[in-house]
DNA sequence: ATTCCAAATTGACATTTATCAAGCCGCAAT
DNA sequence: ATTGCGGCTTGATAAATGTCAATTTGGAAT
């Protein structure tokens, strides 16, 4: 691994205040690897083998059930993901792809394990990291289960909006299929979604997107800190 | 607070392994308090200043956007809730109130946060905890997202009967509205998903169901334990 | 037994979302 | 410029879910 990756890794939250020796044992047993885009990283129902840390590209997290699947996450660099079945030693609840070329560390499960009976100070930061990680769902749960589609595409493309600086346009950061799968919907149903915000001052030139009314869609978004603030 | 109060809280696994001394800790900072049914405990948005054991009774978790409002959760005795506000010292993301007239325990959150800096085995267990919680609230976001509302009714169904002994009968834990607001569903078509049912050998009474062709309401339900068991 | 009330059900209808098929658009390769 | 392809959009329609109003039902209180 190279000195610059394992430095932002270690500038991770849940790494950040770890003892350094228990550090480089971790990141001894860890391998980093280049993924193709559309690898399957994990299965669902496996057992937790691995703690995966992006470095590079961009995963999906997706589920399926019936003949179904449906986007849970994107991971981007630097995230992690799929903590708590690596701490639990259960099997995972999500698969994973990569959706772009990616680099990936894994860490062995046993090794994290460890480090947190060895070091409080990781085990400090991973009970942070976990009650985070259960919040952002609980955020998601809400968000799909007290609003339509409409209003769920308005209040991310206000997150995003924010994200990109807030000047009056933006550039949505998946293709608009991966897009509907995230926000718990139909490609078609996101193109007609597009078309209804369109009098809110939505415009949309592919994945370019101008808000040229951003008073309006703001009425029409009904944000809410207590679901759309990454942080509190 | 009873003796044998103190002992079903110490036994919960999140206790379990506690420093004895710590515990006492803890419960000498507690409050134990009995309230009538439909008392909001806490608002979503206000800082969690407490952590909560439900000792008797029953109390509903849910969350307010728009003019709408959701059931999230039920807790039952010997259950606890919102210990990532807690642990985040954050703001709740969830309201509270009971639906039973019930006795709860009231830890105040410094405590609960100072017990996880002094005693190693109860940050281990709270890891554990935390863990098992985001895991449940993702699987209740695959329920919602990969399933429509009867498939959601039917799995309900036969975890409720396989919890009660699988006997053939079972009786629904709470009343029909409120088993409509946990499966993100209104009462009206609550009553029309067991209609739907109803050539699946589900037989409704009141609060009593029979289950009389549990294969063929397995085959509609098509659960996965991904999803549906409490472990894994 | 009667009355009353809240919970649950039903019917009619509206809205939201999904599905399927067709077509359009942009862009890369030639 | 032409071709071909994948991503996206559109239209028609179906399915799922919600809303509103009207009953019905099942207990609890008398």
């Amino acid at each position: 691994m190279r000195q610059d990756e394992l430095k932002e890794i270690r500038e991770l939250d849940l790494f950040r205040s770890m003892d350094e020796s228990v550090f480089g044992d971790i990141m001894n047993a860890a391998y980093l690897q280049t993924f193709p885009s559309q690898v399957e990283l994990i299965r669902e129902g496996d057992p937790a083998d691995f703690f995966y840390v992006v470095i590079e590209g961009c995963v999906e997290l997706f589920a399926r059930s019936n003949g179904r699947e449906t986007t849970m996450a994107l991971v981007r660099p630097i995230g992690t993901f799929i903590l708590a079945a690596v701490l639990k030693e259960a099997v995972y609840l999500m698969s994973a792809r990569t959706s772009l070329r990616s680099r990936i560390v894994m860490i062995p499960s046993r090794d994290i394990r460890q480090a947190v009976s060895n070091d409080q100070e990781f085990a400090r930061s991973m009970i942070i990291e976990l009650a985070g990680c259960y919040r952002a769902v609980v955020k998601e749960h809400k968000n799909l289960k007290l609003r339509t589609a409409v209003e769920r595409l308005a209040n991310r493309l206000m997150k995003y909006h924010q994200d990109q600086g807030g000047n009056g346009s933006m550039e949505l950061p998946y293709d608009k299929k991966t897009l509907a799968a995230l926000l718990g919907m139909t490609p078609e149903n996101l193109s007609r979604a597009f078309n209804t915000l369109k009098p809110y001052g939505v415009v949309v030139k592919g994945t370019r997107i101008d808000l040229t009314d951003l008073e309006s869609l703001a009425t029409l978004a009904k944000s809410n800190r207590l679901i759309d603030d990454r942080n509190t």
